[in-house]
DNA sequence: AAAATTAACTAAATCGATTTATTAAACTTT
DNA sequence: AAAGTTTAATAAATCGATTTAGTTAATTTT
């Protein structure tokens, strides 16, 4: 490429009598060029429309229609739709979804964007949505915000940009504008685990304040006098929830609350489990805790495993979320499980409404609230 | 659209006198529409690089050179690329991904495709690779098998029309004629977990084989007699290994190796639990476990806490693969544990040599075997 | 000073679809 | 039979970039 001037000039010198002048003789080099490309990517490049259309002397326009299953409607031809549906099926002609994308703005792709796909419940529940999704004919992209509000802004523009057709969202505490933002450019929104309690929109939750009350009831009915509640100091709805909940039980029985509140920073990290450990220490009458997540469930069992054994013995544990840990510690774990088939099922059907409108941001709003269910295990068990 | 006919031939009848014909009047019609739609989505869409160089005055090619950083390359001046990139900066213009991945084939997207995305192994390795994908600008799609063919050729065909830009593999067993297309069409592929014996891929392995004799050679040295292996019927070379690195140990000692199999089919259903509890039953004398993997573990400490309470007091429990359940379990589960972040560290590092060559399959082919550490617990501490 | 080269920039092709505008021919109306 | 409609199909614009092939003017070489 760099030195073709070079190369035709030589030849000119040759051929002086036979050509005005360079231009003339690039020109015919580089027809020649296009067509020797055009000819070496045809064996490499799969068959594109043009491609079927040639073959079949048809227009790029009239195999696109068919394709499309819109040839009764552009009146074109039993015979025609036949040929071009033959030929498609015998040479399992696939369109390019890039350059579908790029003309219709749509991608078949939807985002599911929570705190940390590692995490046992979100895991659990990205695996219930890719099936569904795929069920659907979408792709999935899972991404993890670490609750983090300038990570969130980042991955939402970056997917935007993609043009992926909906997102569904498990929301940082401080990305309301651009959740209003994306419904305002009528992009599809679903939100979910946590929502915006001044914003309006398509969500499903689970009723955490009446799970966090039965739960707490539950340890009080077992006998325990002073539960205490473990938990971080995130302000979002599923947290201040779960701890209204238990707040409303201890008054609603005449006992005093107890509550540690864990920086959310310090949720995985041993500066954590040291904060569980002091005060477990210094509130020697907590005779259950109640923690308002799985992971700090893990942080909880682990200082009692190591720093209090026995401690279970005579004490009672429950956790918000499920998992397979806490059905097969020893003792069980008494947990509030949430309904993941259910909430994938319902985050997917709004989705589905969404993305098969013309205006998203005028379909009427859905909001599902869904209970989840107080599984009782030997942590709870008075003896 | 499908009235338009009907309106223009009634403009048609009272301006007869100006229009010779219907023809005429449509064009006319068409262009109208065809402006005032220019107008309408001008307030709606992003600015384009046409857009951009309309409002420098310049030639959309000079502002796409600058854009990709090769203006000194292209002999633009040092004015000119000033005043792009101070402009690009100043609505803060980004590319559009798709249109560039139409025209250069290439994503920005790569593929990590494991059994389940839900299973703690594979999530916690997917959390690392989405970190360090998006370090090097790279996106990441997941996707989950479920170890099944027709399942992986789908996903990887899917994912190919799509253009990614490679793929990280945990491949099932019947897809090695689809991994050498790949690598045959310049696709950059990565296999990890597990890899085809007559196949000379890329990889990162762990040392299966000597990590399993260690593992048995530890509870033999903890002086058990009977240690069992309790694997799948997957005859794939990390379950291959983990087995011959059993019998290996087994062999050393002079001991006789007892081994179930699990119908891969069964591995998360009552029935594998049941299979398990029948071995157990059948075989007293078998004073300690080894399981495969972390999902037959799981099963097994349910199987011993419902059905065998107090079995483990005496006896010995191992398991490949480690998670949080096993370091808080009561008694804590010694466990073999995969080095993530390392593997994690050499997946993208191959990767990134493969997507930066111009010819994948013509790069040196790198094979990592790495080694995994056994973690000591209570499960296999004689007392 | 003619010829060749370089600097600086641009027009147009291209990626592979979708969709709008248009047309030629065959039918219907009036 | 002229005018209008319908049928069956197509040409060309478009999505938004990248990249090849030019072009013009200025500079350098011979």
């Amino acid at each position: 490429m760099q030195n073709s001037p070079d190369k035709s000039s030589g030849v000119y010198q040759e051929n002086s009598y036979l050509f005005s002048n360079y231009a003339i003789l690039a020109a015919r080099l580089n027809r020649f060029r296009r067509t020797y490309n055009r000819y070496s990517q045809m064996s490499k490049t799969r068959p594109s429309l043009k491609d079927i259309a040639k073959e079949l002397n048809i227009s790029v326009t009239t195999v696109s229609f068919v394709l499309n299953g819109k040839g009764r409607e552009k009146k074109i031809s039993k015979e025609v739709i036949e040929r071009i549906e033959k030929y498609i099926e015998s040479i399992n002609y696939k369109p390019n979804p890039i350059a579908r994308s790029l003309r219709t703005g749509r991608s078949g792709i939807l985002v599911f964007m929570v705190e940390d796909i590692s995490n046992y419940f979100f895991a659990k529940l990205a695996r219930i949505m890719e099936d569904l999704g795929y069920k659907h004919d979408y792709k999935m992209i899972f991404c993890s915000t670490e609750n983090n509000d300038r990570r969130s802004k980042e991955l939402i523009h970056l997917f935007r940009e993609r043009q992926v057709d909906g997102f569904f969202l498990i929301p940082s505490s401080g990305i309301e504008k651009e959740v209003k933002n994306l419904i305002r450019q009528q992009v599809p929104v679903v939100l979910f685990d946590r929502y915006f309690p001044g914003l309006e929109t398509n969500q499903v939750m689970i009723d955490n304040g009446d799970a966090a009350f039965s739960a707490t009831e539950h340890l009080i009915n077992q006998g325990y006098k002073s539960p205490a509640f473990i938990t971080t100091d995130v302000k979002q709805t599923q947290m201040t929830e779960r701890l209204e909940g238990y707040e409303k039980a201890l008054k609603k029985y005449g006992l005093t609350p107890n509550i540690l509140k864990i920086p959310f920073s310090e949720i995985h990290s041993a500066a954590g489990k040291e904060l569980i450990a002091t005060f477990l220490s210094n509130n020697p009458e907590t005779d259950s805790m109640f923690f308002a997540t799985n992971y700090l469930t893990q942080s909880g069992l682990e200082v009692i495993k190591y720093k209090f054994p026995g401690w279970l013995d005579s004490n009672g544990v429950l956790t918000f979320d499920d998992n397979d840990l806490f059905r097969i510690n020893t003792p069980s774990i008494t947990a509030i499980a949430q309904p993941l088939e259910e909430i994938g099922k319902h985050l997917m059907s709004m989705m589905m409404t969404l993305v098969n409108s013309s205006k998203p941001s005028e379909v009427a709003i859905q909001q599902q609230c869904l209970k989840a269910e107080l599984i009782q295990r030997e942590s709870t068990q008075r003896h």
